[in-house]
DNA sequence: TTTTAGCACTCTCTGCACGAGAGTGCTAAA
DNA sequence: TTTAGCACTCTCGTGCAGAGAGTGCTAAAA
């Protein structure tokens, strides 16, 4: 990549910033006038036309000023921002509102999507941590009415799974208690495959629920998120770049849909890299509907244990500096939380 | 309110069809000429101008033609539609693709907001199900790190509520289990007052888990409808009404809201009014933000067992009668599956 | 060599006029 | 009661002219 000059970068960075602002291309005069540069418009000009023919800008047509494309935002993101700090106030703000979740990881979720969506005016989601790995914990085997029985099994790491069974024959209670303690102790703290390789030393219902608890254990592992909690579909529509409806929809669909969902946060979230925040830029070519947008991912949790992933879609001009670090903050609160519901600082419901 | 001629609900029928159909205003000779009525146009122009005047149909300016009002696409649900039926193609392709849910109540909720939003183009919601009361059933507390303990509590119906705990001391698997047990049998079939009552009975640990089983039953009493399901919000987009974005921002808005939807699912929905189906067109005058929007609700499930509900939002121009019955049909299922779950006849996952 | 002033050029946007097209309401006759 | 005829109204698309904004280029100045 060709290198700017000190003075590029600056006129880069002003027309980014200017149109972040008001979403119509930045003149050289205009620039010049508002933000007192030492030059003349013409001095500014110059660059600008250097700065397009390298690709860092367009023009929509021969009269128009000039807009960031892509490659423009990219060099923007990851030279020219640097490491910006949420204000002390909005840190504040925000960590007042998320204090209602209070220990309680789902509602932290729904808060974190809630504030990030008000906070940066975008679409939001969060995903519910999950456990890396299944290890088994805990089962329980419930009556319910007739031969139904509902088998809860408790992961390591707090997740917890319920599953109504239908059996060929009818159980007393004290049966079915006796069964989830003898196959609690015996598959205690085991994996998917030790509980599989169990299933021989058992026989009878015994035999049948260790399957099941397998199979249960099994889709946990291959699941790349929880439950998705989204918010703030809406804050897209206002912007001007989506006056036309279609492309609108288009990201909207596509950020609806789970599939697409689990393949960027797949692709581009090891699950070690909690505390990292990741922008995509414009679909970086590879999306072609996400053309207008841009996603700030981060993961969150804690490794080894549980982690989820959060972040926001909002267009491609957005303000990437209150954006990243707001993103980055709200992980850093759903890691606490995480950390605290599994370390035992927590305060659970009690503290009410 | 005035009664119409035959002839005019014919006309009035015809040009909602028609404009549901192109999404444009019905003008009196093409009218004649695609449906060869066997009058002239001038006739039909007659008939109009009092069904105008008498509020069915409105002009959006002079030269155009007839749209209908609220007031006509009311007239026309409630009078001329009749209660159609579902193509048996459409419903054997419905069926099919429900049949994934296999007897999973929350992937049946998901297949059917899927499915009503494929069908009939329109955003959909499906609440999952939950006991119209909570009556106590099962206990247990599990221990998973240091002092943090896991409280489940099984409702009668099915509904399980989850809830971790930091207690102020350490305590024994066993003695939980303990606890748990003798719980379990004090509280069995009790509702919130019987289990509040029952706190005196205790003191210490157990005392305290009553109280916080008490709270969480209280809080599902109050719950007017489960978790939320939504699918299709994009499809909206589409419609030329919504060309201009922030009239589709706001219905979006409303229906991302849950405050919005636990306001319409109460006010509309008895929960003993399993089977019918209710139409809301254009806000009734009351939610102005869905001026441009209908909403199609029924109640599906169990009554006195567990109820949820589903629906559309679509364009006021929406073609009632396949949505209706599409949602009429999908309730229809899903209240089978919630039964089927709850009568033992299910299968759960074993059948798989 | 770099910066700047001047100027011609290009493109969009707005307002305006005009005609075509569609549909109506009214009147008078069937 | 229905229908034919007709004048009237309103929208929509097109073409056109002028204003405005911003550029690129050239030549002079620093």
């Amino acid at each position: 990549m060709q290198a700017l000059t000190e003075r590029q970068e600056t006129i880069l960075a002003l027309i980014i910033h200017q149109y972040i602002d008001a979403a119509q291309p930045v003149g050289s005069k205009w620039l010049v006038d508002k933000y007192h540069l030492g030059v003349s418009p013409a001095t500014v000009r110059n660059e600008m036309a250097s700065m397009t023919e390298a690709g860092f800008l367009r023009q929509p047509h021969t009269s128009a000023g000039r807009i960031p494309t892509e490659k423009g935002y990219r060099f923007f993101v990851r030279s020219l921002l640097g490491e910006t700090e949420l204000p002390a106030n909005e840190k504040r703000l925000i960590s007042h509102q998320f204090h209602q979740a209070r220990g309680d990881v789902d509602e932290g979720g729904r808060l974190a999507a809630a504030v990030l969506a008000r906070h940066s005016r975008v679409a939001s989601l969060v995903t519910t941590p999950h456990a890396d790995r299944a290890i088994f914990k805990h089962l329980e085997l419930i009556n319910t009415r007739g031969n139904q029985v509902l088998m809860v099994l408790v992961l390591m790491g707090g997740d917890v799974r319920q599953q109504l069974l239908a059996l060929t024959s009818t159980f007393e209670q004290a049966e079915l208690s006796q069964t989830a303690q003898k196959l609690t102790n015996a598959a205690q703290n085991k994996s998917v495959k030790g509980v599989a390789r169990l299933v021989e030393e058992f026989d009878g219902l015994a035999a049948e629920i260790l399957l099941l608890v397998a199979g249960v254990m099994a889709r946990v592992d291959g699941l790349a998120a929880g439950e998705v909690v989204r918010d703030g579909l809406t804050n897209f529509l206002g912007e001007p770049e989506f006056a036309d409806t279609t492309s609108a929809r288009e990201a909207l669909r596509l950020f609806e849909e789970r599939s697409f969902l689990d393949e960027v946060l797949a692709e581009v979230l090891e699950p070690a890299s909690v505390g990292a925040v990741q922008v995509i830029i414009g679909g970086e070519g590879y999306w072609k509907e996400l053309e207008k947008c841009s996603i700030v991912l981060a993961r969150y949790g804690a490794p080894g244990l549980a982690t989820g992933a959060l972040g926001v879609l909002g267009p491609t001009r957005m303000a990437y500096g209150r954006t990243i670090s707001a993103v980055r903050y709200v992980a850093g609160l759903m890691s606490d939380l995480v950390i605290e519901s599994f370390e035992g600082q927590g305060t659970g419901r009690l503290a009410q």
